[in-house]
DNA sequence: AGGTATTCACATGAAACTATTCTCTGAGTTAGG
DNA sequence: TAACTCAGAGAATAGTTTCATGTGAATACCTGT
C-alpha cells in the first residue's frame, strides 16, 4: 500500500459507521442485567443462599450443567447481588469465587488454599511452604475474622480429576476446626456424573442441595442472541435467518450459548471487515469455519516443542494410506527428533501426548483392538483440510524445519 | 464346526525421578558502638 | 552485638521415566462329531 492508499484506507475506516458498537456484550464474561430463561434457577439458588444474609450458614450447594448453560453467569450474578446487600448493611460475610481451572491460581490443593487465604489478606508465597502450614494460616485468618464464608468453586470437576477429592474433604471438615466462623461450599461442575466417583463422605456433605442447569433449546438461544445483539450491534443489521441459524447450530452442540455468542461476534467482525452493512448467513458460515480454525491454530501455536513434534509426526504419517496407529506415529516422531536434534521422549509419554491432542479435539484417537495384532489408538485428524496447510506451516516454522 | 487359550501392541496406572522455584533456618561474616 | 549474607534443607510443581499390569479380539490350538 502506498502512502496515499493507506491514508484513504484510514479515512474510510474512520468515516465508516461500525457495525459493532459494543463488542464486550458478546464476550463470554459479560453479565447482562437480565438473565434470560434462568429465572427458576436463580430463585432456587437465591433461596438456598439467602440465610447467609442473616449470618446463618447456608446449605452446601452443588450445580451441574454442560458448558454454556449459564451456571457461572447465574452464580456470579447472584453473588454480585448479595455483595451489594453486604456492602449496604455492612455484614460480616465473605463470598469468594474461584475458578479451579485457572492455571497457576487454583488448580492444586496448595494453590487453592493459598488463594483462599489471600482473600483474607494473608501473604502466601507461591511455593516453599508445606501445605498444612497454609491450611493453618487460612484457618487462623477466617477464625480471627469470625465471619461467615461462602466459597464458590467453579469447574470443580477439573480440580478433582487432577488432584483427587482430598481437598474437598478437608474443606468440608474445616468447619469442625473453626470456632468463630463457618464455611459453606458451592460447587459448579460441567460433568453431570461428577459425584459418582467421589468419596461418599464428601459427596453427602457437599451436595446437601443440588441443582441442574438444563441446556438451552434453540428458541431460548435465539432470545439470548437477540437480547445481546440489540446491545452489541448498531441498529437492525442482522439479516433474516442469521440468528435462527446461529441458535440452531449451538443447540445442536448441547445448547451451548457461549458458542452461539462467539459465532455471532465473529460473524459481525467478518462482516465489518468486509465493509458490509449487514450480517448475512454467509458471514455466519465463514465465522463457523474461522472459529474452529482459529481455535486449533491458537492451541498448536502455544504447545511445547515436543507436543508440536508429535503433532507434526501425525500430520506427516497421516499422508500414507491406511489408518495411522500410535506405533507408526512414534516412529516418525523419533525421526523428526533426530532431525531437530531433540532427545525423543518415551513412547509412554508420547502416548499421553496423543491422548491430550484427542482431548483438545485436534485429532480423533480411538482405542481399538486389532485382535491378534494388538491394541492401539487409531488416529485421525479432526481439523478441516483448509486448516491443515496452515497448521503445517506453523509447526514447521516453530520447529525450524 | 465350535469352543477355548494365546498373543500382540499398545493402553493405562502408579511410583519414582529431575529440575526449577521458592521459603526458612542457622552459621558465619561484617560493621558500628 | 545487631544486621547481613549465604549455603543447605525442605516444599510444591511440572514434566518425565520406569516398572507393572490390563485388555479386546484375531488367530492358533484343541476337541469331539
Amino acid at each position: 500500500m502506498t502512502y496515499n492508499h493507506l491514508k484513504n484506507f484510514f479515512e474510510d475506516f474512520l468515516k465508516k459507521e461500525p457495525l459493532i458498537v459494543d463488542k464486550k456484550v458478546l464476550q463470554a464474561n459479560y453479565t447482562p442485567d437480565d438473565i434470560l430463561h434462568r429465572k427458576e434457577q436463580i430463585e432456587v439458588i437465591a433461596g438456598i443462599l439467602a440465610p447467609c444474609l442473616k449470618l446463618e450458614k447456608p446449605s452446601n450447594l452443588f450445580l451441574y450443567g454442560k458448558t454454556g448453560t449459564g451456571k457461572t453467569l447465574t452464580v456470579k450474578y447472584i453473588i454480585s447481588q448479595i455483595l451489594n446487600i453486604v456492602k449496604e448493611k455492612n455484614l460480616n460475610l465473605k463470598l469468594i469465587y474461584l475458578n479451579c481451572k485457572l492455571k497457576r491460581v487454583a488448580d492444586t490443593e496448595y494453590r487453592l488454599i493459598a488463594q483462599l487465604a489471600r482473600e483474607f489478606g494473608k501473604e502466601i508465597p507461591a511455593t516453599g511452604l508445606p501445605t498444612d502450614e497454609v491450611y493453618k494460616l487460612f484457618v487462623k485468618a477466617i477464625d480471627n475474622d469470625g465471619c461467615l464464608v461462602v466459597i464458590v468453586l467453579d469447574e470443580i470437576d477439573q480440580l478433582v480429576k487432577k488432584i483427587g477429592d482430598g481437598v474437598l474433604y478437608n474443606l468440608t471438615r474445616l468447619n469442625s476446626e473453626l470456632v468463630n466462623s463457618e464455611i459453606s461450599l458451592v460447587g459448579i461442575s460441567n460433568d453431570l456424573r461428577f459425584t459418582d466417583n467421589l468419596d461418599s463422605r464428601v459427596k453427602s456433605s457437599l451436595s446437601e442441595e443440588e441443582l441442574i442447569f438444563p441446556p438451552y433449546n434453540a428458541l431460548q438461544i435465539q432470545d439470548i442472541l437477540r437480547q445481546r445483539s440489540k446491545l452489541a450491534f448498531r441498529g437492525d443489521i442482522i439479516e433474516e435467518g442469521v440468528i435462527e441459524k446461529c441458535a440452531a447450530y449451538a443447540a445442536r452442540e448441547h445448547g451451548d450459548a457461549r458458542r452461539a455468542l462467539d459465532l455471532l461476534r465473529v460473524a459481525g467482525e467478518l462482516a465489518e471487515r468486509k465493509n458490509k452493512t449487514k450480517i448475512t448467513i454467509s458471514d455466519l458460515d465463514d465465522a463457523e469455519d474461522k472459529v474452529e480454525s482459529d481455535r486449533v491454530l491458537d492451541i498448536i501455536k502455544i504447545q511445547p516443542k515436543q507436543f508440536q513434534l508429535t503433532l507434526l509426526a501425525i500430520l506427516m504419517a497421516e499422508h500414507k494410506n491406511g489408518p495411522l496407529f500410535t506405533g507408526d506415529a512414534y516412529d516418525v516422531y523419533k525421526e523428526l527428533c533426530k532431525r531437530v536434534g531433540l532427545k525423543p521422549l518415551t513412547q509412554r509419554r508420547v502416548s499421553d501426548i496423543i491422548a491430550e491432542f484427542d482431548m483438545l479435539g485436534i485429532i480423533n484417537a480411538k482405542v481399538i483392538s486389532k485382535g491378534r495384532y494388538g491394541r492401539t489408538r487409531e488416529i485421525n485428524l479432526a481439523v478441516p483440510s483448509s486448516t491443515l496447510s496452515q497448521m503445517n506451516t506453523i509447526l514447521k516454522e516453530g520447529l525450524n524445519l
